[in-house]
DNA sequence: AGACGATGCGGAC
DNA sequence: TCCGCCTCGTCTT
């Protein structure tokens, strides 16, 4: 599940259930010991930061939080179930209870483990607002690299939140190759790139799920929300999808709706 | 029962 | 560029 619109949903979710609350934690898999530290703790915050989340307790600590392929948090009503084995944190509030398994990262932070997470992190779509600055030098740094757009749009460090199925919907989207070198767009198409990623990210964030497709403003079914990601047919030419791989993952465009450069263009 | 894949990432080479 | 790790629902035997 968890592109960056997953990991703002839960800031949110959390924020909504155990902000302000007395918290008990505990690990029942054992694999957060620090867990102990902030048992019976007031929540004071939450935040996402691309596809990283954080749990401010107060009194330096921070808890990040990172669910990788496979995280999940769930929520529970009271009376709670007894925890899975692999439930790595359980958070109980006044009454809901939030259990997270499978994270690829859970720990507690410093505040030099702070700072330098979120000087490694680029530009998130999702972020309240982004000033003119940053946009301006991840343009500058798109113009530098020598890496095609559809591996950037998967470079944490770069654009934050997007994950392999927004890259292949905001592509298409954008009538783009994603073998377009990046250093090749004109900053109107990185303007677009970044408008499209804002307005599908957040609107992930209201759906709780990714869509892309939008009939009439209608919510379309889940196997009918994407375009290109895992599909055959294009919904637009009813042509063959192609799939190649792209930063290591696989990466599905359109060969028609997203042609082939023929000459770069900047400005 | 076992295999497989998945919306991710960091480290080794 | 590949490998390993995190977990579990779904599919195959």
């Amino acid at each position: 599940m968890p592109e960056g619109h997953t990991i703002h949903r839960l800031a949110l979710d959390l924020e909504r259930d155990l902000v302000g609350h007395p918290v008990e934690a505990s690990s029942p898999q054992g694999r957060f010991p620090d867990a102990d530290r902030l048992d019976g703790r007031t929540l004071r915050s939450t935040e996402a930061i691309g596809k990283h989340l954080l749990l401010h307790f107060g009194a330096g600590r921070v808890v990040h939080v990172h669910l990788g392929l496979f995280g999940r948090f769930r929520r529970h009503r009271r009376p709670a179930p007894p925890p899975r084995d692999t439930t790595r944190l359980r958070l109980a509030g006044p009454d809901r209870t939030w259990d997270l398994v499978g994270p690829t990262a859970c720990e507690m932070l410093t505040s030099a483990d702070l700072r330098s997470l979120r000087a490694r992190i680029g530009v998130d779509p999702i972020a309240r607002r982004t000033s003119r600055a940053d946009l301006d030098r991840t343009f500058a740094t798109l113009a530098r690299t020598r890496r095609e757009v559809g591996a950037v749009l998967l470079d944490q460090a770069i654009f934050s939140g997007i994950g392999n199925v927004y890259r292949a919907e905001i592509l298409f989207l954008l009538g783009i190759d994603p073998a377009t070198p990046a250093r090749d767009l004109s900053r109107r198409d990185f303007d677009a790139i970044w408008r499209k990623a804002r307005e599908l990210l957040r609107l992930g964030v209201v759906e709780r799920r990714i869509v892309t497709v939008r009939d009439a403003g209608r919510r379309p079914p889940r196997r009918e929300a994407l375009h290109v990601y895992k599909r055959e047919v294009c919904r637009a030419c009813t042509g063959p999808i192609s799939r190649t791989t792209s930063a290591g993952r696989s990466l599905w465009w359109c060969p028609t709706c997203q042609p082939p450069r023929r000459e770069p263009t900047r400005s």
